[in-house]
Order: C-alpha cells, then structure tokens, then sequence
DNA sequence: CAACAACTATTGACGTCAACAATTATTGCT
DNA sequence: AGCAATAATTGTTGACGTCAATAGTTGTTG
C-alpha cells in the first residue's frame, strides 16, 4: 500500500455557490451524507485497483491504437491478426480464432475486410478442404512495416511518462500475468 | 494442435539502431510462403508491444470483474460510480462523467440502475436547479462494504504469478501512466 | 462401406456498450 | 430582455461478444 494515488480523484464540488439557496428538498433518513468514519478499507479510491487501473489503461490503450489505424481504414482487430500472420507465416482460421481470442465468426469479417484491403489472401488447405490458410501478401507485409514505427510512437505515448527501464519493467510484468491466462 | 508459443522472446525489444532492411523483390504473384528474413523489426510478436499487452490485460481484468459483480446486477461501470461516491460524498453527474471518463448519456442509465438497486439516489443541487447530486444511500455503503473482500480477490486473482513486490511495482507503474492522462 | 459424429468456415439473430448529435430546462452574461 | 453556455437526458448509430444454425468436409465405427 500506500501509493500516492489520491491525485487521481479530486474532493467533490468545490460548490462556491455565493447565493443563499432556499429549501433543502429531500429529506428522507436513508441517505446519510455525513462524512462517516474514513479511511475504512472499503472506501479507499478507484485506482487502488491493479484491476481497475488495468481495465482503465486497457481502454484507452485501445482507443489510442484505433485513432492511429483509422486513417488506414482498419481496426485494432485487424492488425492483430496481420501482426500475428507476420509471425506466422500462414495460419487457418481456426487458429487465429484460438490464439487471437476472437470468435470464429468475427474472423470472417476480419479477414474478409484484410482481402478487400489486399493485406491478406485466404488459401486453400492442401490436406484439408474446410480449413483455409490466410496469408500475409506483399503488400500486408509493406504495411505493416510501414507503419511499425507509427506504431510504436502510440505505445510510446501511452507509456509517456516512463523511462526505458521503468517501461522494461513494466512490459515484463505484463507479460508475467498475460501468460499464465492463454490469451 | 499447440503450436510454439512466440510470446516468450525477450522482453521489450531495446530498438536498437533501425537496422535497414532490405527488399526481397518479389514483383511476382506476392505472397511468399516461406520463412522470409526472419528478425525484421516490424514483424516481431504481437506481446512485444506493450500498448497491445495492456489492451489485452484490460480486457481480462474487465471480464473477471463483471462475472464477479455479475450476481449482483451490476457491472462494472456501476461498480467504478459506487466506489467513486464513496470517496466523494455526493457528486454532480457532471463530476462523474469527468472523472470517470463515461459519456454523460452513460451516466443517466448508470445512476438509473443505482437508484433502482437501492444503492444511490439523486438529489436536488441546492445551488443549480440543472445539476443532480449522487449520493450513496445506506445500503450502497453496506454492498461496498461487504463485496470488498471478493473484489480483492478478483484482482489478486489477476495478478496471480506476481509476488508482493512486483504486485506493488506493478500497481506504481500503472499509476505513474494513469496520472498523465486525467482519466 | 455406409451411417454417424465431429469439425471448419460461414451466416444470422440478439443484446450490450460506447461515442455522437439533438433536446429540454436552466443559468450567466451583457 | 436576449443569447450563449451548461446539466441532464433522449435517441441513434456502429462496433462487438455470444449463441444458434447451416453447408461442406473429414474421421470413425459398426
């Protein structure tokens, strides 16, 4: 514990209302606004959660990662998967479901938004005729090196106030709790 | 069925010196099915970066928080409002939306259920006829206080292969790139 | 070898959720 | 008094996850 987290969350309404305000309205017992005992655990602020804190930052990791690929007319979502054909060298769609976490059905959509783009192509299995291999094309790897250091500015500016080893840090400890859980 | 997890390689690429890469000139029917120069930069793993772990962690951590708050009607939207107002001793809608980063149409929905689960309640502003003040009611407090415990557990639950210290370096970091962004 | 179970990609329906625009009531300014 | 700004609210739209159903294909098994 103690963290200097309170500078997150600001005292409530600073309410400099100069006028004399008239009747108190409500009045009903259950609600008690005194200021009860603090420093109760369970009162403690938002962002003593990792948890919280994570699915904060998760979101606008997200958010900022998508403002960057929407000029290329594609999603987080999108560049997953490219990202993960880049490492793959072809993968069926059932993989990318698995590994990606995605459902089967959102793969269609993803790769079919990919072969409208020319990112990706899809193949047929040689050994078995319901799967389909999706492969990198040319023109999907020169994209994505094209924008790999766009890429890593986002990330960089989402980790803007750290220093090298502090980011190291960090991504290692991610990477810690991202591999237990498949992902 | 598993395939090589690629996700292990060392931790955060130090980016050295931008290596230039060369271009395989392939003007043919793109696509080349096998193992190209491999260690280029722009086609590293997917949990090298950072921004793309966070997002994914994000996701995790909001999903093990709503199946927790799932028997109690509420998500975790509810859930941050609560714990905000329990800091704060009333606060304007307005102050919600800032602080919490929702959408102020969000709110309105969000405070519904408040006041229809008994939690919260909606006050008159004595000031500005406009404005609503949130409070906690009585039983507000009382869930905070009784799902406190399980919903550390959900973040410990989270955080599983880290040690006390790296949970707390963890935490620090999170907070040291939460406070930049006023979220 | 013929019937059946399992599997891949796909489509469709439904509910949730977040981001925006528009509306209503109210306030402050001049 | 008039007018821009503001707080809460409604409505709409698009993205997204889940789940059920289907067509084509494979493997198994009786």
């Amino acid at each position: 514990m103690a963290h200097g987290y309170e500078m997150l969350e600001s005292p409530a309404v600073p309410s400099a209302g100069r006028t004399e305000h008239r009747e108190p309205a409500i009045t009903r017992q259950n609600v008690t606004p005194r200021a009860m005992d603090a420093d109760e655990p369970w009162m403690r602020g938002l962002h003593a959660d990792t948890g919280y804190l994570l699915y904060r930052l998760g979101l606008r990791s997200g958010q900022l990662f998508n403002t960057f690929l929407q000029e290329s007319g594609l999603r987080l979502r999108h560049y997953a998967v490219l990202r993960f054909l880049a490492t793959s060298e072809g993968a069926l769609q059932r993989e990318l479901s698995a590994r990606l976490g995605y459902d089967p059905s959102a793969i269609v959509g993803l790769v079919d938004d990919l072969e409208k783009q020319g990112f990706a192509e899809r193949r047929p299995a040689p050994d078995d005729r319901r799967s389909r291999i999706v492969v990198l094309t040319e023109s999907g790897r020169a994209f994505l090196r094209d924008t790999d250091e766009a890429g890593q500015r986002v990330t960089g500016e989402l980790v803007g106030p750290l220093d090298a080893a502090e980011r190291e840090s960090l991504h290692a400890l991610l990477l810690k709790i991202a591999a237990d859980g498949l992902n």
